[in-house]
DNA sequence: ATGCAGATTGATACAAGATAACATTCAGCA
DNA sequence: TGCTGAATGTTATCTTGTATCAATCTGCAT
């Protein structure tokens, strides 16, 4: 476990996203191979686009990429896409957006907590665990047993708010 | 501020609802003059309907109710009065069930934190000021300026883990 | 090689959630 | 009484997501 809590996200304008991209694609033929899951050229397609950028991006907008290159999809294209990236843990839904973007470190389950700037649309993916056992405690302390995470924070990114 | 982080839900089986409801009417009342709004038979309506249990209401299901009594209203009926009532800090939005549920302390301002139980449909709202505080450090160490957050934790109320 | 089973994708239709735009009615007040 | 802005009615449309069944592909056993 790290120190830091940031995954991704609000990186410098000048950070090499290639690399980002690359790493992304080569840790998720690792996650899939190890799950005994195909990443197919559809699949891999849908996650491309998600890593396009630190933003997420909406279903029907991925829908629109992709009719650039195959004929005529259909939403369902995209959502069983989407539903088998999420399976994997590779890409994230973001529920206050309707939107998904791409998991900055798969491999390791978890839920993710967001930090949405409202302004120019990028997110940042931390992961504090003080957060979650503290979560865990209070729903504990009722008896409640804890499934599933939603936390998506929006404000506004240090460069937004300066500009 | 308590020290008893729950705000609503989870309640005894022979919880004096009626007395739940005629309370969060008439804080609502409240809410609504001292903002210097009405609180008008459609607004109190919907409302009434979100506090007829502690489950979320989707919209279209507050609508179909909505039809028992007025004559064919339409999306933009009930759309209107919720966005009112989320204004006035009386209900909130569940985004991950895309679902209402009133608000179980208007008046303090605050986004509420959620405890959904996934069997029986059960939503308890909690307000934790440690845990807003340890994401507002999180946000700040990264120079990102909070203004709204969605905390929705999934999983099992005590009663539907044993039975 | 051939054929089969399950997984994947294609295709059509529709359900569910939400909003835009404009018309009408209502409440409060000059 | 008549005006004004708020509230509601009405119609149409947009966005988001599923259900269903058909066609194709992949890996494997024969
Ligand atoms: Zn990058
Ligand atoms: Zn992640
Ligand atoms: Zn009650
Ligand atoms: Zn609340």
């Amino acid at each position: 476990m790290s120190d830091n809590i940031i995954i991704q996200g609000f990186e410098s304008a000048e950070h090499d996203h290639r690399h980002c991209v690359a790493d992304a694609l080569s840790e998720a033929e690792r996650v899939c191979t190890q799950r005994g899951e195909r990443f197919t050229p559809l699949r891999r397609t849908v996650f491309e686009l998600l890593w396009s950028s630190h933003k997420p991006v909406k279903a029907y907008d991925l829908l629109a990429q992709l009719a650039l290159t195959h004929d005529r999809p259909a939403p369902p294209t995209v959502y069983r896409a989407l539903d088998f990236l999420q399976e994997a843990g590779l890409v994230h839904k973001l529920e206050s957006l309707n939107a998904y973007i791409g998991c900055g470190e798969p491999g390791r389950r978890h839920q993710g907590q967001f930090l949405i700037c409202e302004r120019c649309g990028v997110v940042a993916e931390l992961d504090d665990e003080a957060l979650t056992s503290r979560i865990d405690a209070n729903a504990r302390k009722i008896g409640f047993k804890v499934s599933d995470e939603t936390i998506e924070i929006t404000g506004l990114c240090r460069q937004c708010q300066v500009s």
